[in-house]
DNA sequence: ACAACTTATACTTTTAAAATATTAATGAAG
DNA sequence: CTTCATTAATATTTTAAAAGTATAAGTTGT
């Protein structure tokens, strides 16, 4: 049994006379005839009473008839969910990100896509940058937003750039100052990412102290943009953290900007060898948004 | 699009290699890559990722799998579905039947039928034998349990015979006594069924009393024989009704059988002139309960 | 009784699916 | 590094089956 037949009988089914479906079908009436025939003999009963002059569905053949009616609309929906699909307007979108770029580019992203791509769904994880790297390899993320440097070999693009600034206990000595020299910080306990975890936004950090004439002492880490901040609030050291930490507000805490801060940090975007088209439609809202 | 192509499709998705999924389906490699360049030309888009050794899914080729393998799923139902209501396993019927036949085969022919049928949904209307006539002829009942005469012309067949009997008021002069002479009540007032509305009972208890030597007095009319007996129990005179209305027991009325009640009365069938599978089965298991 | 209408059959043509033979490319093994 | 096995694609031929043509046969209504 092919769809053919059951266009052709649907459409015998629907006038209830042989000629004038065939007329429908543009064939001639002696094919359908046939082919009718020979889909009754391979389901093995009769969809049709027939006279020489009339023709009936039987009962049989009117549960057949709404089936294959069920039958043509699947198929046409099969076609036209794989279709959004391969457009990229359907499908499903797993996203990494480290917590600092919660901050800044990436809302403003989602957001452009949600809205042009409402029916891909989204589903996000917040990871560190090598974890990231690790199930995109594996292929666990479609997409990433992570601290560069990314080794070689992975699809990746810069999507947002800003200075590097100071977070001060709201209690410190300098934190009604305008601006803060990091040189007058050397003797501070800093609080720290773990260098195996963001080496890309560690070791910014620590070339700025080093061009300001000192190594930070790292008192404490955190694994969490926000813990960071939250350990500066409770008093335990200073941090130089992203520009856009800024957008988080805590009490207890002031953000200083540092004038040395020719120091640049990054976000970059990472994504699947083998894209599919959801994850073209997420680079392109991406690149529309970021400006690169 | 035909259906081989979702086979063919489903087959090389689930192989992912041509010349494997090829064998399977029993053909050569060279046509399976063309039906499915065919198909991927006309969805217009790519099932597949191929390099020269090894195939892989798209995302839409893997969403057009999960729907082809539900039309293919569909089509199976379709056809034993069909198949079913072709064997009379499927499907509906609506029965009609006079009052009185409610005590006789009736419940024991349905009983026996939804036993064997249990697909088959009933559908029981309660009516006249004209009524039951003309809407047969109308196609809005498939079966009838009627009174005969049965006009020509109409597929019929005798399911069930009785005798008459009598049944009195409980306060009758002739209550206590084994059998009644039916030249006895030649006075008393009778309550009848509308001779037009049921011949085939009316017409015997007629030529019942002819045959005692007189012509019953019409005192009621009622066209419901569970109604003729209340009217029985409420003194308003006696009645000659079939012998199964022994089956339905009142207070106030007794039942006494008829010495000269060589008068028999009948319960035909009665069902459309182009029978479905199920009104056929519904013949079998009639046949088979009634004996005949 | 006859014309118009409708389906089925017999036969021919056309289309397209399948088979065969071959090529091209890739990856693994010696 | 070459060779061999594996795999998908292409070119061409063969085969099958779908569509078309002509016509018959039965039914309905005038």
């Amino acid at each position: 049994m092919e769809l053919r037949h059951l266009r052709y009988f649907i459409a015998v089914a629907e006038e209830l006379n042989f000629t004038r479906a065939a007329d429908r079908l543009h064939m001639a009436q002696p094919p359908l005839s046939q082919q009718i025939q020979q889909l009754e003999a391979q389901l093995g009963f009769q969809l049709f009473r027939r006279t020489k002059r009339t023709v009936v569905l039987t009962d049989a053949g009117q549960v057949f008839f709404e089936e294959a009616q069920k039958i043509l609309l699947q198929v046409d929906r099969a076609i036209q969910l794989a279709q959004q699909t391969s457009r990229g307007e359907l499908g499903q979108l797993t996203i990494g990100f480290v917590s600092s770029a919660a901050h800044n580019v990436v809302p403003a992203i989602l957001q452009q896509f949600r809205t042009l791509h409402p029916a891909v769904k989204l589903e996000l994880r917040e990871m560190t940058t090598n974890q990231q790297l690790q199930r995109l390899r594996e292929g666990q993320i479609d997409i990433g937003f992570i601290r560069p440097p990314v080794e070689d070999g992975v699809n990746s693009e810069i999507v947002f750039r800003e200075p590097l600034i100071v977070a001060l206990p709201q209690t410190h000595r300098m934190a009604k100052c305008d601006r803060v020299e990091l040189r007058s910080l050397k003797d501070e306990p800093f609080i720290m990412f773990p260098r195996s975890l963001a080496p890309g936004l560690y070791d910014p950090i620590v070339s700025l102290c080093q061009q300001a004439g000192f190594s930070p002492i790292a008192a404490q880490e955190a694994i969490q943009m926000q813990t960071i901040v939250s350990l500066v609030a409770a008093e335990m050291g200073v941090a130089i953290v992203p520009a856009s930490m800024q957008n988080f507000q805590r009490s207890g805490v002031i953000y200083k900007a540092l004038p040395e801060s020719t120091c640049i940090v990054a976000i970059a975007l990472i994504w699947r060898s083998d894209p599919t088209a959801a994850v073209q439609r997420f680079l392109e809202v991406a690149r529309q948004i970021s400006g690169f």
